[in-house]
DNA sequence: CATTTGACGCCAA
DNA sequence: TTTGGCGCCAAAT
């Protein structure tokens, strides 16, 4: 506790945060992660970061493109593709 | 420390 | 509308 250092999360610790957060059956954009982590332009940052997340309970599923496209995921597109179609319907 | 990578975004043609 | 190319940035090598 007292031994507080200055613990600056790093752009990859945000975007984590951010992507937990995200709730069943809603999605973001990388661009919106990436302004909501304080860049607002590191969407390909996010990505980059995201790609090496291999953590299941980071729902990375749920961010897709800024113009409606699934994007990619390290699990397989199809994969991706799926779970967002399952949690569209609620 | 320098260079490469890549799950993106936007614009011009 | 679709495609090609450029910009932009953190993390990995």
């Amino acid at each position: 506790m007292g031994l507080e250092k200055t613990q600056m999360k790093s752009f990859k610790e945000k975007v984590f945060e951010i992507v937990k957060k995200i709730s069943r059956g809603k999605t973001m954009t990388y661009k919106q992660v990436a302004k909501m982590a304080g860049l607002p332009r590191a969407c390909r940052a996010v990505g980059n970061v995201l790609n090496k997340n291999y953590d299941s309970k980071i729902p990375c599923h749920r961010v897709i493109r800024t113009d409606g496209s699934v994007g990619g995921y390290n699990r397989g597109r199809q994969k991706k593709i799926n779970l967002l179609r399952n949690e569209k319907t609620i």
